[in-house]
DNA sequence: CGGCAGGCGGTTA
DNA sequence: TAACCGCCTGCC
């Protein structure tokens, strides 16, 4: 597989820790030297190292332009004006802020982004990675060595079609198997869904789940998952009670607006680090 | 061993 | 429409 060399530069609000350990992606991962990150955007690997000082990215893919790559990381997006939006309207947001300072919003594959978090629901990070690479170990093409190891592409509807809900609980994708093969089977007659009501209606996903694809797969910045984290800052900042999920969801829409999609990350990575 | 981890779906009252 | 509960698995 033949490496290309892509140098993104002037680039602030940038910290590929903060991207890639706030929860929105699982194919990364830190190299062993722990100077970059190498992982898969859709159907390329990739390795990205970033330089602070600089404000320089460098990105070892196999495929992809500048393009494809500056839109998932999101380069085009001003963070600085967006964290002092969300300064504004809610001091108290800043320590999380300066905490998550480098994050930015991926763009990533939309079915890859809906089957794993369906993957999510109920289950730690280190396994649903695991069940994830599982997936793309058995379904998606094979990429061969690159980095070190051989890596694959997630499969896209048509290849993740040919997976039974048997051969998915060998893969020990548990009780998710089921909605994993109906959700690809609804996404192979409908296409794309479009909206929150959409994405909902997918089976295994519900209203966390459905916010976090809103966010993360359809880029609506205004989604704001909550999950038990989430709770639990609801409840320590501004009293809500654990299961008034409604209230919570109300009141972000209501302080962060239009941000609250990035307020939901600064706030988890910061409280989630800090436990 | 029970409890829990980035919940959901089905059933009950 | 709110509350409860079972659920695959892995790790404490």
């Amino acid at each position: 597989m033949e490496i290309e060399t892509i140098k993104l530069e002037r680039i602030k609000d940038f910290d590929l820790a903060h991207i890639f350990e706030c929860g929105q992606c699982f194919r990364w991962n830190p190299s062993e030297d722990g100077e970059s990150y190498v992982g898969m955007s859709g159907d390329y690997a990739g390795k990205a190292s970033f330089n602070q000082e600089k404000g320089e990215l460098v990105l070892e893919v196999t495929g992809g332009d500048r393009k494809f790559w500056s839109n998932y990381f999101d380069l085009n997006t001003n963070y600085s004006l967006i964290k002092e939006t969300l300064l504004y309207s809610e001091p108290k947001i800043e320590d999380a802020i300066e905490y998550g300072k480098g994050i930015r919003i991926l763009n990533q594959d939309k079915f890859e982004t809906l089957i794993s978090f369906i993957i999510s629901q109920n289950n730690n990070i280190p396994r649903i990675k695991k069940c994830i690479e599982s997936i793309c170990r058995n379904y998606g093409e094979n990429l061969g060595e690159v980095f070190g190891e051989e890596r694959f592409a997630f499969p896209d509807p048509e290849r993740l079609s040919k997976a039974t809900v048997e051969e998915l609980m060998a893969l020990k994708l548990g009780y998710r198997s089921k909605y994993i093969v109906a959700s690809t089977k609804k996404y192979m007659e409908e296409g794309c869904p479009a909206n929150y009501d959409e994405v909902l209606a997918y089976p295994g996903v519900g209203p966390k789940v459905a916010n976090c694809i809103m966010l993360f797969g359809l880029h609506d910045v205004e989604a704001f998952p909550i999950d038990t984290w989430v709770k639990q800052i609801m409840k320590d900042m501004y009293g809500f009670e654990d299961k008034d999920v409604r209230g919570m969801s109300e009141f972000a829409s209501k302080r962060f607006g239009e941000y609250a999609g990035y307020a939901q990350q600064y706030l988890f990575y910061y409280y989630r680090d800090r436990k």
